[in-house]
DNA sequence: AAAACCACTTGACACCATGTCTAGTTGACA
DNA sequence: TGTCAACTAGACATGGTGTCAAGTGGTTTT
């Protein structure tokens, strides 16, 4: 559909880097991130390995790449919107949250690569820090939006504020939630947004 | 000093087996647990890499008895005793998190490489998880004397209310506050108790 | 004193995934 | 026809784990 990067080759019915893009989220989503290799995604794709290294050089290259892409076709910027767009404090944390727990489980397989590749490869890990480095600024503008219509706890510096909404919104913490706990993505909305308002707000 | 395992053979001044075990629980430390490889561990103990071997099958067997070991260096059940011994919940909770706050930073190092073999390595991931089942005996056993005493939110059940702290508590989220926030240990420990008791009590 | 045993050494090697290199094929376009 | 881009095929390097075979040196057993 929309074609925002790489226009390259348009020959190609559908560009072969987009379907490599598919083809590793598509592996990684149903693997949960976990044991997909380069040939794996090749074979998926239905080229040789070694054509994979003609588009991406690396692997963690491959991940980030998916990692953008997944950003485009999922557009997060208009899924924020209503967060955003939210008038009140307390309200745009909610919908930030709502958003996440959405966002979230549609990401993980890719996510979970990135993070697991980050423990032994410095890009990867680079990377990875700057999603979450950019997904702490949602955190920021919900707490914000809080202290200025007076619902942030008294005892809570902002920073503080924002290292816990950031931390409880961790992928970690979804993990450990969803996959370790078995909650349902509503439960996890429901009951992380309940967390929030009572560690974030007075009373 | 007190020796509860493996009296194999007593002569040598220091068992092999210990001097691994220290040499892995040190590097492991002083590299938080990264890039420490089975070679580096030897060289450390001052014996060739295939005697590790000789000692440890695998690396994560290596892991794994290392985690042990510490568990049994640290004294965990005598610092557990403040907690078990208290006698209303809430001092129960907050005892318990003291303890944890004290605790994870001496067996970060070992628990990180656990984890991360974990992501590609079936054994490694099992007992990492039974560590945390573990662990989360201690938070069930928190918030069972908490509902005893009624200070639990009634709009808890057991479950939900263990899960939350059982992931509050989580290895993953000291990681996130102490490393990636920049919380001192008497931070973590006040803030996260603070939100614990936020969370888990009525109002 | 010889034999057996033990903890260890040395060095070679298999495995596996990533990433590199070279040479060749195929189809489109000028 | 020639060139270029996208791709294939297969060999190879690297790095870390784990295996295997043949020792060595010291202690214990007989």
């Amino acid at each position: 559909m929309l074609d925002t990067m790489s226009r390259e080759n348009p020959n190609t019915e559908l560009n072969t880097k987009e379907k490599i893009l598919n083809a590793t989220w598509e592996l990684l989503a149903s693997n949960q991130g976990n044991g997909v290799r380069m040939s794996d995604i090749a074979k998926q794709v239905g080229i040789s390995r070694q054509a994979l290294y003609l588009h991406f050089p690396t692997r963690t290259e491959l991940l980030v790449a998916t990692t953008r892409y997944m950003g485009d076709e999922l557009n997060v910027d208009k899924r924020l919107a209503p967060s955003r767009a939210a008038t009140d404090g307390l309200d745009r944390l909610e919908k930030y949250i709502v958003f996440w727990g959405e966002y979230v489980p549609e990401i993980y397989g890719v996510a979970k690569a990135l993070m697991v590749m980050g423990a032994t490869d410095e890009d990867a890990a680079t990377a990875w820090n700057d999603r979450m480095v950019a997904m702490r600024e949602g955190c920021k503008a919900a707490v914000d939006a809080m202290k200025r219509d007076g619902y942030l706890s008294e005892s809570l510096k902002l920073k503080e504020a924002t290292d816990i909404l950031w931390t409880l919104l961790s992928v970690r913490n979804w993990e450990h939630f969803v996959l370790d706990c078995g909650w349902s993505k509503k439960h996890y909305i429901s009951l992380v947004t309940t967390m929030a308002k009572q560690v974030l707000t007075n009373k």
